[in-house]
RNA sequence: GCUCGGGUGGCGGAACGGUUUACGCACAACACUUAAAAUGUUGCGGCCUUAGGGCCUUGUGGGUUCGAAUCCCACCCCGAGCACCA
């Protein structure tokens, strides 16, 4: 008997597969439809890791089944490739983007295939490909349209030395990822997306579709929205007011005095004479300061009074008004009411000598004492003082009073905010889609009109940023300067690409139908495979890929080019893979696994099998390099195995029942990812039928080989091939397990005294409780146990275990 | 600080109200071999015991239960995400 010898057989089978077209998924097919997707790679230089493999074969077993189970599976593949490592690699080599990423491409084309993962090539998409993104642009037109897109000037990452605007992403610890230089906050006009309309439906919907309680969890962290009370404070002396947000508004008879943020626009026009020079050092020195060092809360309070006050609309009392770093602009209206029960406002004013009044009591008569007497700062819920009407409510009770009362004054009203902001779309780098817009002298901001899409990225040899901050494209006079399709003046076009997130947010439709020129996708192919059935992916993306894709693909619907309103049925995760020495692969660590040396020494079937035997999948796990050879042994038991016993006839009850038994966890454990335990099944039902190689007969051994096609699908074909069957082992139907061989006859029933195990017995399934506790009481070991006391209970569980419950002395 | 996960042998982990430590790795002994590798067999949580066996053990402390790794409460530790969000 020939040895198992991956080498030889996993290229033969992968060609066959690619000849025979094996998992074409056909359009409209009157086999129900599974749409299973994973996340399109970035066709990174490093090649393939080893964390993709782990998820795609995981994702690829579950569609080999589901394919045997008769549905018309659409497993498609792409590259999600414009993004900045391609341009940073090529300002530092000079090799185009364009060349880099194909090279990369190819790379990733081979490994996958090496892997005989069953994606059906024949749709695969490339978001830096001209005919892909002209649909990308296209969404970005509608969403102009709809006035979902619109430019605002905003602070972003800005790093003097390079000269260049980074993203949130390319800052590491407040500097820059490529020359360290500290960044600073940059005020520039950008391309902003309004996801915020959206915010309500993005978390109802979550109500709708299958994701893990923690990405749902994030999503609505993320999102933020919290329920509050808006007040106005008049000013003293003028006819303006100024509008706070607050979700404790039980606490508004002690604000004793108001914050704007220093980029509040109204502190300008407040600010007296005599504070000017002071309020004007202090937005200086904020400035100044990076988002990270504003952040740190372990610094001091600082503010700057602005000479103006403000009336207290509960107490009517004159509240000065001041400015501090740390309310943000961005939130709420850019402004708060402080008071003595916010640990923020507390220190503030303990600094500044800025009174402060007390308006919640703690049950806590010890602590009562110390916060009476502004030794320390209470800012959880208590029992309303000197509020006047509302004293002795519960904070609970007095926030719905109080607004009401505000309400019926004018002064007040119940409001909603989020933290979520909207979506700055605007990238000053070369290596992303065109955003197509033209600015025009005469008319304005005027939209590229849809015919002339593409919007085709010009071919560059310098990606040096200008040092206006803007794009490289700003460089090429030739493109940028066009004509108004409006009115034919002078006119320039933008030169922001778009970010890296505007390809994938809606890829998986592009998979539908992948070739069509005049639409991003067919209506009729869309309402057949959308929404998509089973979605999996990084934990990472769960804030932004995951809930931009869900908005785009929202708005999509509102437009009607979208069949259903949210695209993932089900999202599943992955653990990151990390390298044995616990740290996450990269390069400048040195621990990288590549997963070609694996593939070439022990094969793909045995890479795939050890990676899903590894720990459970949504659980980071360390590589090891050990564990490989558990997997390769077990591939070399199953071959063994499988050789040795074709030619038995019949299978003993015990190999059936082990065997009916594997299915059946099989078709449960795949379903909700648990391929460890799958593996670990395997390889008992394995090392069972080794011990009993004449107990195994051929029907059982081409059963295991159906079950295992899954895992190891070139191992599967190949033994298939040489039982002698002549037809793929794919087009067989999967197999269904039969309960009754599964049930046992004899039972080992646990006996337990007082809920300790003493013994145990092999007992007819069905041993009704009277036989079982005679049969225990005639025991040895029990008697011992039980003698000269008296049995107080007796617990029977029906074919496990007998619970003698005895009086203890 | 808030939200969500976790803490079980030397290690990865299984069990998720009913035999704790399945399966794998590592380790040890033996067999095969001139030898090594490969393979096979056996052993492998701790303490006590001449044996039979006994006791302890799922981060810590309580509770519910005939019975708790599993359910509940409090605390400690680790990981992930968010974080001056009023």
């Amino acid at each position: 008997m020939e040895s198992y010898n991956p080498q030889k057989i996993e290229p033969k089978w992968q060609r066959y597969w690619e000849k025979e077209d094996s998992n074409k998924a056909k359009d409209f097919s009157k086999k129900p439809k599974k749409y299973i997707l994973i996340e399109f790679p970035y066709p990174s230089g490093d090649g393939l890791h080893v964390g993709h493999v782990r998820s795609y074969a995981a994702l690829d077993a579950v569609c080999r089944k589901k394919r045997m189970e008769g549905f018309n599976v659409l497993f498609p593949i792409g590259f999600d490739a414009f993004g900045l490592p391609a341009e940073n690699y090529a300002l530092k080599t000079g090799v185009h983007p364009q060349t880099a990423i194909d090279k990369n491409i190819a790379t990733f084309k081979r490994q996958l295939k090496s892997l005989g993962l069953s994606f059906d090539w024949s749709r695969e998409i490339n978001t830096a490909d001209p005919k892909y993104y002209k649909w990308t642009q296209w969404i970005f037109l509608k969403l102009f349209e709809k006035g979902l897109a619109y430019q605002a000037e905003i602070p972003i990452n800005w790093c003097p030395s390079c000269k260049i605007g980074l993203a949130n992403e390319e800052v590491i610890a407040g500097s820059c990822e490529r020359c360290g230089a500290k960044t600073e906050e940059k005020r520039l006009k950008q391309w902003m997306i309004k996801i915020t309309k959206y915010a309500d439906r993005l978390i109802e919907d979550l109500g709708e579709v299958d994701y893990p309680e923690r990405v749902k969890a994030q999503q609505i962290n993320w999102i933020g929205k919290s329920y509050g009370t808006e007040v106005d404070f008049k000013i003293d002396n003028s006819d303006k007011k100024i509008t706070v947000f607050t979700t404790r508004v039980d606490t508004l008879f002690s604000g004793t005095y108001l914050i704007l943020a220093p980029e509040n626009p109204l502190v300008k026009t407040i600010t007296t004479k005599e504070q000017k020079e002071s309020v004007e050092r202090y937005i200086r020195e904020a400035a100044k300061k990076n988002e990270l060092e504003r952040v740190d809360t372990e610094k001091e309070r600082t503010g700057a009074f602005t000479g103006t006050y403000a009336i207290n609309p509960a107490t009517n009392e004159k509240i000065p008004i001041w400015i501090a770093d740390f309310v943000l602009a961005h939130y709420g209206t850019g402004a708060v009411f402080a008071d003595a029960h916010d640990q923020r406002d507390f220190e503030m004013a303990k600094k500044y000598n800025i009174p402060l009044k007390i308006s919640l009591r703690p049950k806590n008569e010890e602590l009562w004492e110390k916060v009476k007497n502004l030794e320390v700062c209470y800012s959880d819920e208590g029992i309303l003082v000197n509020s006047g009407q509302f004293d002795g409510l519960t904070s609970q009770e007095a926030i719905k009073k109080i607004t009401q009362w505000l309400e019926n004054k004018e002064t007040g009203r119940p409001a909603i905010q989020y933290k979520l902001r909207d979506w700055v779309f605007s990238r000053q780098h070369y290596w992303g889609e065109p955003i197509p817009i033209i600015h025009c002298e005469k008319c304005g901001v005027v939209p590229v009109p849809e015919k002339d899409l593409p919007l085709k990225l010009p071919y560059i040899e310098k990606y040096q940023p200008t040092s206006t901050g803007e794009s490289p494209l700003a460089n090429i006079s030739s493109w940028v300067n066009v004509k108004c399709p409006k009115c034919k003046s002078r006119a320039k076009r933008e030169t922001d690409t778009m970010p890296n997130w505007a390809g994938s947010n809606w890829y998986f439709m592009r998979y539908c139908d992948p070739k069509n020129n005049k639409a991003l996708a067919d209506v009729k192919k869309l309402k057949y495979w959308m929404p998509v059935d089973w979605y999996n992916g990084g934990m990472e993306h769960t804030t932004l890929h995951l809930l931009y894709s869900r908005f785009i693909y929202k708005f999509l619907f509102d437009i009607k080019v979208a069949p259903e309103s949210e695209p993932y049925k089900r999202r599943t995760s992955h653990g990151i893979v990390l390298a044995d020495d616990g740290r996450k692969m990269s390069k400048s660590f040195g621990n990288v696994i590549n997963p070609d040396g694996i593939i070439k020494k022990y094969g793909a079937d045995t890479l795939r099998i050890y990676e899903m035997f590894i720990g459970p999948f949504d659980q980071q796990v360390a590589w090891s390099i050990q564990g490989v050879n558990g997997a390769a042994r077990f591939l070399n038991k199953v071959w063994q195995v499988c050789f040795e016993c074709s030619k038995n006839k019949k299978s003993s009850p015990q190999i059936l029942r082990a065997v009916h038994s594997l299915n059946k966890k099989i078709d449960g454990d795949l379903e909700i990812m648990k391929f460890n335990t799958i593996i670990s099944s395997f390889m008992q039902f394995i090392n069972l039928a080794q011990e009993n190689k004449k107990d195994v007969g051929r029907e059982t051994i081409e059963k295991t080989l159906i079950l295992l096609s899954l895992l190891a699908p070139h191992f599967a074909e190949e033994v298939w091939e040489k039982l002698g069957h002549k037809k793929s082992i794919f087009f067989e139907n999967w197999p269904k397990y039969d309960q009754n061989i599964i049930k046992k006859e004899e039972v080992t029933l646990i006996i337990q005294i007082n809920g300790r195990v003493r013994d145990k017995i092999e007992v007819n399934s069905d041993i009704s409780e009277r036989e079982a506790k005679a049969l225990t009481l005639s025991r040895e070991k029990v008697k011992k146990y039980i003698l000269q006391k008296e049995i107080k209970k007796v617990v029977f569980v029906p074919g496990k275990l007998i619970n003698i419950v005895v009086e203890e002395h």
